[in-house]
RNA sequence: GGGCAUGUAGCUCAGUUGGAUAGAGCGUCAGAUUCCGGUUCUGAAAGUCGGGGGUUCGAGUCCCUCCAUGCUCGCCA
């Protein structure tokens, strides 16, 4: 592992202090480490995050590592260490002198000074602090990531599932983009395949205005057609046979299926784009049907690499390493016996696009695929065909991002109280309009007037930043349980506690504290702030540790997929501020304090903003 | 039967290359408030990290095994 994948906070500090402790190990056991780097494994100092605020900012573990090999006490170990580090003068300029703590670890705290000059500097950078992916010498930052997500089908509603997926692929679609990458947000949808065959065919026999006029029937009908469509093909062979004879007519593109298919989608597609909107979300519509012209080149490339076998008159490729039920190979069939392709087939052709080299492709070095946990294996025998048919270039990325079910209070899958599944539509609504309840009964308890617009906007915005965080904040691989109540709570790890403290910030400014953000009366920061920022109270020392973690943080969920760390994150410098907030003054402070204080504040809101946009959440001033 | 995932406080969940006494929120109990919005803050009780074995100076984390739960396993997506 590469020593840049660790996560301390601050990322130039630690970069700077593991190449310190790196050079002082060296020069304290020189024996020890020649032999280390010969044998290609160089000493490592085990730089890490101080696991509690009273052991520092980091500590090295690497003492202990150290101990059996030179035969010496792991203290031994550190206190050599530490004399080296003494002797450095960049180390000196960054730290206070390190401590030796329980069986041997250095304890390193940096300087106060260093922090809020770092703190400074953070003030009038609008990226605070995160640099971009070309910065950081991560490879080259042009080619695109391709991010699938949502993807709902067409004839359908979406509910809870798609939730998940849209929500996380989202968040992690903006936090690449904020790092720099150029995304491509691909929604898969599913406007391909059998069901259109059972449902044109029953449209033409019991709706046919639907098939041939815009808006002649809503998203509701079309899902009571498409069950009824499903029965029939289920029950009646007759119909089966039809459903499958207009399939083959409308991938060989028949112009009254084809239109028919068009109507189809884009009554769909009018209903996706109104939750999409109240989410604020984008992506590019790329369905299944687009790869449909590319389907017989994956055969023919599966078949010039030499990997299909026809089987039960049916193309496949066996999977290595995985068995199916009986104990035999696994097979991903990727042509049916009766000709047509499958779900596999249009997933490979997918891959096989999305890392082609343009223009017959995207050109794509790393594409993420934010599905439900249930299509790993899938993925996994997707990927691997993909993998030896050789479409995945030298050094590519290619990843399923899964997550677990929703589940309602009973621990199941969510649904309705009648036992359907829950409209995505319904839960949004659901959410906002118990927000509109809470904050109309705390209007009245406080005596509080506003109008029906300033209800409607926070009912909106805490809403659904609720569902957003609640989905957000878990770790994303472990099923959740649903619940509006713990959701919507003002207090603990929820999206209305952190709201509330970005309007704390906002209720300072208009009392009168100038946070230099760009309001009318004030300047730029660097007028409104001093140069050197004064701290005292351990309140804002615990403040300013928490703001500079944020580059940290963001390294992380970029590079574990993991929205839900940047959630914690949030959380906690809430946490810290609202400590802040209760006991230390801000505007009463002196005039020195007062400035620094702002500061803090200022900076605090930028955090929490930025941080919350990443998870696709807007912010109130009032709420 | 095979594969994958999950199992941490009463409940909901964190836990970052293996590191110091396992964390948070809710709930419970006990406190704070002339103050920038109390949607706040301080503190306490609460754990055999599913069981057992192993590797290691050190294991919630890695390995083996067993148990429980969920998902999945050739022509649906």
């Amino acid at each position: 592992m590469p020593s840049c994948l660790f996560s301390p906070p601050m990322l130039r500090f630690a970069q700077a202090l593991d190449t310190q402790l790196r050079a002082a190990m060296e020069r304290a056991f020189p024996e020890a480490a020649a032999e280390a780097i010969a044998a290609g494994r160089p000493l490592d100092p085990q730089l890490a995050q101080a696991s509690k605020p009273e052991f520092g900012d980091f500590q090295a573990n690497g003492a202990l590592a150290l101990a059996k090999p030179l035969q010496q006490s792991p203290r031994q170990i550190a206190a050599a260490l530490l004399a080296e580090l003494e002797a450095d003068v960049a180390f000196g300029a960054l730290c206070l002198p390190p401590q030796i703590a329980g069986p041997g670890f250095l304890n390193l705290t940096l300087r106060p000074e260093v922090l809020a000059a770092e703190l400074r500097r953070r003030l009038t950078d609008p990226r605070l602090g995160v640099p971009l992916a070309s910065e950081s010498g991560a490879g080259s930052a042009v080619a695109p990531v391709i991010v699938d997500f949502s993807s709902p089908n067409i004839a359908k509603e979406m509910h809870v599932g798609h939730l998940r997926s849209t929500i996380i692929g989202d968040s992690l679609a903006r936090v690449l983009e904020f790092r720099g990458h150029p995304v491509l947000r691909l929604n898969h949808v599913g406007d391909w395949g059998t069901q259109f065959g059972m449902l044109i065919t029953h449209l033409k026999q019991v709706a046919p205005e639907a098939l041939t006029r815009a808006d002649a029937v809503d998203l509701g009908d079309l899902v009571a057609f498409y069950r009824q469509a499903k029965q029939r093909f289920d029950e009646d062979e007759a119909f089966q046979a039809t459903s499958r004879e207009e399939v083959v007519k409308l991938q060989s593109g028949d112009s009254v299926s084809r239109r028919a298919w068009q109507l189809l989608c884009d009554q769909s597609r009018r209903e996706f784009e109104q939750i999409y909107g109240r989410l604020d979300i984008r992506l590019s519509e790329r369905g299944e049907s687009f790869y449909n012209p590319y389907l017989e080149a994956v055969v023919a490339d599966l078949e010039a690499a030499d990997l299909l076998v026809v089987d039960a008159g049916a193309k496949c490729v066996f999977l290595e390493g995985m068995q199916g039920k009986d104990g035999n190979p696994l097979p991903l069939i990727v042509q049916k016996s009766d000709g047509g392709f499958n779900y596999a087939t249009t997933d490979l052709a997918a891959i096989r696009y999305r890392f082609a080299a343009p223009p017959a492709g995207d050109g794509a070095r790393w594409v993420i695929y934010v599905t439900d946990a249930g299509q790993a294996n899938h993925f996994a025998g997707v990927f691997q065909v993909a993998r030896r048919a050789g479409w995945i270039p030298e050094g590519a990325r290619l990843e399923h991002v899964p997550f677990g079910l929703v589940q309602g209070d009973d621990g199941k899958k969510l649904k309705t109280r009648s036992g359907d599944t829950v409209r995505l539509k319904d839960l949004l609504d659901e959410a906002v309009e118990r927000c509109e309840a809470d904050l109309r009964r705390r209007l009245v308890e406080e005596e509080r007037q506003e109008d029906d617009d300033f209800v409607q906007q926070v009912a909106t915005t805490v809403g659904l930043a609720a569902v957003k965080y609640a989905d957000l904040s878990t770790n994303r691989i472990t099923n959740y349980q649903f619940s509006f109540d713990r959701m919507l709570a003002l207090q603990g790890n929820t999206a209305p506690y952190l709201l509330y403290a970005v309007v704390r910030i906002a209720g300072i400014a208009r009392k009168g504290g100038d946070l230099g953000d760009g309001a009318a009366t004030s300047a730029e920061p660097q007028a409104v702030f001093p140069d050197l920022l004064l701290f005292s109270e351990p309140q804002e020392w615990a403040l300013v540790r928490e703001l500079l973690k944020l580059d940290t943080v963001i390294a992380e969920v970029e590079q574990e997929l993991l929205p839900n760390r940047l959630c914690s994150y949030l959380f906690e410098l809430s946490q810290v501020f609202n400590r802040f907030y209760d006991q230390v003054p801000v505007l009463k402070a002196e005039p020195a304090a007062r400035a620094s204080r702002l500061a803090l504040c200022r900076l605090t809101a930028d955090t929490l903003k930025l941080g919350l946009g990443l998870l696709g959440i807007a912010t109130l001033e009032r709420m």
